[in-house]
RNA sequence: GGCGUUAUAGCUCAGUUGGUUAGAGCGAACGACUCAUAAUCGUUAGGUCGGUGGUUCGAGUCCACCUAACGCCA
């Protein structure tokens, strides 16, 4: 049994994620989590909301709340879709918590002593009306490149130019609207990443056995141009990590604030931390401290591939450079992006599916089952409601849930709420309990890579292999001539669906949970040894014919909520 | 402009270190069955692997160039 520590990206506070980020980090995540408890492993699955920065700042204020208050609003939101989509953190923290604090102030400390942090003057726009200097997002003016009037400090968002503050033409405060503005020498810090390249560079070519997409991004940037570049991890903002030196003042850095990419990563150990202090766990440097039995832990990582440059070079530079002895990640898992027919998810047109929505329309698990079995592990990949009501359709409904149902009214039928205890099992039982067993080893075999498509692919022919033996065997025709062979068959069929819902239940726990309790499984054990599983529920054990598992997506919702999702137009 | 990823049957995707007739699911056609959510099971038909040119006894699988989509950076 090998300690699992599982985190995945930690999404930003300001909105409600849409199932392009939820499946690209939160619930790859949560299937693996699943998967690794189910099978016996001690883990720790955690996450967080991202809650510092700019974007924050401007979500509260268009909120009309203190951001703090804006917050711990939204970070309740977030927790509660969170819970809706059974996503199974151990711990849901927040990366403004006192927790992250202290321990960002601490890396800063340490790194500094190091002489990896790099003190650097640079002019910056202030603005003497808000009494603050501005950062990117909050200087607007007109467009250098073309004219326009409102495009933002960093990006013009009519021509789309990236662009510096310094370079708008009559630029203006967007707190106040001062327009009084000037250009002040400010001090920030440096993150000396480049220092420590060739070592982050031996570290990720060690990797061979992370997926391409992680390791490709990874050397891109250690490679690019004059290779890893120094960051700045301090920003003008009030809303953030004080920038202090360990638990000291850091002087000529009052009133700063650590830049989120910073804290961000950090928040990972510091849910550990928070884990604990909710009472939920009692010893977190046992997961996250080699020095305190964390060497014996196995680390991943889940993130859409925007994060990666963090994770791979950052975030390990902020630990390797500590010269502490903290838990480096040992594996990441990294995704490509979901597009919504033909085009990108848009918060602010509303187009696509956001996780509140998805679970007002339909439960969790068909919206579990269709991302993951369309996880965008390789590239890209696209949602469309055609593809969506078909495949749910077909593996949810026809193979698995309509096994449920055939075999247990069959059975309610001829030999009622109960297994059978007549007949025994011949050669073609034999071969059925061999085939589970092999299928079974290669799903696992798949989960344990992370493979996530290829999991639910084996999954699925695992469910297909039911109705492969019904169809074969008839024992609704076997019945007429021979009763005790159908009951047999019968028998052996019904202990498939406790073995399929503790297969499933990482890909869709709902409706595991709602199999296990129809045929009144208290305890579901991993089925390490699939004959034995295979036999779990003795003849005469009493069972109840479910409920429908999964309701077919009919031709006019799937139309209507197409409609509904396309978003308005520009 | 630079870099990266992707480009395989109608659709969604697999194809380890190059090696016999390129695989799966869906969809389609046909058949079987009738226990079941008109569900299931089987069979068959569809690709020469974006394009061109190389390396090799042999390439979807390596190299070069080109094209397209997406992304990152400038």
């Amino acid at each position: 049994m090998t300690r699992h520590l599982i985190t995945s990206a930690i999404p930003y506070i300001n909105g409600i994620k849409h199932l392009g980020n939820l499946v690209g980090s939160q619930l790859p995540a949560d299937l693996y989590a699943r998967y690794l408890r189910g099978r016996g492993h001690e883990v720790l699955f955690l996450c967080a909301t991202d809650e510092h920065g700019t974007p924050a700042e401007l979500a509260a204020a268009k909120a009309g709340k203190p951001v703090a208050e804006y917050c711990a609003e939204m970070h309740q939101v977030q927790a509660r879709i969170a819970e809706g989509f059974g996503l199974s953190f151990d711990h849901f923290g927040r990366s403004s918590s006192p927790q992250n604090r202290v321990l960002t102030q601490h890396f800063a400390g340490v790194l500094a002593d190091a002489g990896l942090i790099e003190e650097v003057s640079q002019e910056q726009i202030y603005s003497p009306t808000d009494g603050r200097f501005l950062p990117d997002r909050y200087v607007e003016g007109t467009c250098p490149n073309c004219g326009f009037e409102d495009a933002r400090g960093d990006q013009c968002d009519n021509c789309t130019k990236q662009l510096d503050p310094a370079e708008l033409i009559n630029p203006r405060s967007t707190i106040s609207g001062a327009t009084d503005l000037e250009m002040r020498e400010t001090k920030h810090l440096m993150l000396r990443q480049s220092q420590m390249k060739d070592q982050l560079n031996d570290w990720i070519n060690a990797k061979a056995d992370w997926p391409v997409l992680t390791t490709s991004i990874a050397k891109k940037w250690l490679h690019d141009g004059d290779g890893l570049q120094d960051r700045g991890i301090t920003r003008d903002l009030n809303w953030g990590v004080p920038v202090k030196r360990g638990d000291a003042d850091w002087p000529g850095m009052e009133g700063k604030v650590f830049y989120v990419w910073f804290d961000a990563p950090i928040e990972y150990i510091a849910s550990a931390q928070e884990w604990v202090d909710a009472g939920k766990g009692a010893d977190w440097e046992r997961w996250w401290r080699t020095d305190k039995g964390a060497d014996e832990v196995r680390y991943t990582q889940f993130m859409g591939k925007d994060n990666v440059p963090f994770h791979t070079l950052s975030f390990p530079a902020t630990i390797m450079g500590s010269g502490e002895p903290w838990k480096l990640v040992d594996y990441i898992k990294s995704f490509n992006y979901l597009t919504y027919d033909g085009g990108q998810f848009s918060t602010s047109r509303g187009r696509g599916v956001f996780m509140d929505q998805a679970l007002e329309i339909l439960p969790a698990d068909y919206w579990r089952w269709w991302l993951l079995s369309h996880a965008p592990e390789t590239s890209d990949a696209e949602f469309t409601w055609e593809n969506f009501q078909a495949s749910v359709n077909k593996d949810l409904a026809d193979v698995l849930g309509n096994f449920v149902s055939r075999i247990t009214k069959f059975c309610r039928s001829k030999f009622g709420e109960a297994v059978p205890e007549a007949g025994s099992y011949g050669p073609e039982e034999e071969a059925l309990i061999a085939d589970i067993t092999a299928r079974v080893a290669r799903y696992q075999a798949q989960m344990d890579a992370v493979e996530v498509r290829k999991s639910a692919a084996e999954l699925r022919a695992i469910w297909a292999a039911g109705n492969e033996y019904l169809q074969a065997q008839a024992p609704w025709s076997v019945f007429k001539s021979d009763p005790d062979r159908a009951a047999a068959q019968v028998r052996l069929a019904l202990n498939l669906i406790p073995l399929y819902a503790t297969l499933s239940a990482p890909f869709i726990p709902d409706a595991a949970a709602r199999m296990l309790a129809a045929m009144r499984v208290e305890a579901p054990v991993w089925p390490d040894d699939v004959p034995a599983a295979l036999a779990a529920l003795p003849p005469g054990h009493a069972f109840d014919v479910p409920e429908v598992l999964f309701a077919k997506i009919t031709d006019e919702e799937r139309e209507g909520w197409a409609e509904r999702f396309a978003g308005k137009r520009d």
